[in-house]
DNA sequence: AATATTGTTCAGCA
DNA sequence: GTGCTGAACAATAT
């Protein structure tokens, strides 16, 4: 689930749960969940700390702490925080628990373990050497440069729209939702786009992430006219009826309408 | 049992 | 340098 709008929600639920309170103790159930640092230095350079704010950028989660350090978090495919206190049901999959000292625990929950957490020097400074892009909902991503950023990569929309070095947030769940919604087919390529499309792209990238930020990226608030649940094998498209399409786009499954869908070439 | 899966990264190739 | 494909990573669900 981790593309940008449930990251957003993730940012949401740790601020309301986990900043402002101490770090008591920390428990490292997967090493291999962290990046580049061992359990030992994690755990000596947190325990003590609290969080005091939180901020992302595309699909990274940045915790700033009391002591000034940064704490990176990245969701993988399968990742999410968990947070739970007391008698409340405990993670499935823990990977890294912070225990706070008042008894509340926020987990990072990883089934697949594809998802990383770490202690960084500076946001700025992790996001300049992973070149990622502006994130897709800052304000300063206008249509003018949303049309400049498009414009300046060649090759196949969707796969522009999930390169994180161009714009950081979109994962290919979103992205197919998008090239639905434009009704642009994902194999199109960027050089016959024309301007309306790609405002149109604009439009619908903010459309459809505000309203699924809104509704918590709630299953059952999706709308009947999204191809969200219709991303599988027998899916009918919520347009026309016809049957949904497959085709690996940047390696991934992309699903799209036929006929709802047209090549622009 | 085979196949699918929301992300990232790297090799190999055009 | 750009961009494509396929593979790898790992663990689960259908």
């Amino acid at each position: 689930m981790p593309e940008i709008t449930e990251v957003e929600v993730f940012k949401d639920t740790i601020k309301e749960t986990s900043l402002d309170r101490k770090i008591d103790s920390i428990f490292v159930d997967r090493e291999d969940a962290l990046e580049d640092i061992t359990p030992q230095a994690f755990t000596k350079a947190l325990e003590g700390d609290t969080f005091t704010s939180i901020s992302r950028h595309g699909k990274y989660l940045f915790i700033k702490t009391k002591k000034d350090h940064t704490v990176l978090m990245h969701f993988g495919m399968t990742g999410s925080p968990y947070f739970y206190e007391g008698s409340e049901p405990k993670p499935n999959y823990p990977r890294v628990t912070f225990h706070f000292e008042d008894d509340g625990n926020l987990a990072f929950e990883c089934v697949r373990m594809l998802g990383k957490v770490s202690v960084i020097d500076s946001k700025e400074q992790y996001i300049k050497e992973k070149e990622l892009g502006i994130d897709a909902l800052d304000p300063d991503l206008d249509k003018e440069m949303f049309r400049e950023l498009i414009k300046s990569s060649r090759g196949y929309i969707k796969s522009t729209l999930m390169n994180q070095q161009l714009i950081a947030g979109l994962g290919n769940v979103l992205s197919d939702e998008i090239m639905f919604q434009t009704g642009i087919h994902p194999k199109s390529k960027i050089d016959k786009l024309t301007d309306s499309d790609i405002d149109l792209l604009y439009e619908k990238m903010h459309e459809i992430c505000e309203y699924r930020i809104k509704t918590k990226n709630d299953p059952d608030k999706v709308p009947d006219d999204y191809i969200l649940n219709q991303r599988h094998e027998n899916g009918k498209c919520p347009k026309c009826g016809g049957d949904i399409k497959n085709v690996k786009v940047a390696g991934r499954s992309s699903y799209f309408c036929e006929k709802c869908q047209v090549v622009r070439q």
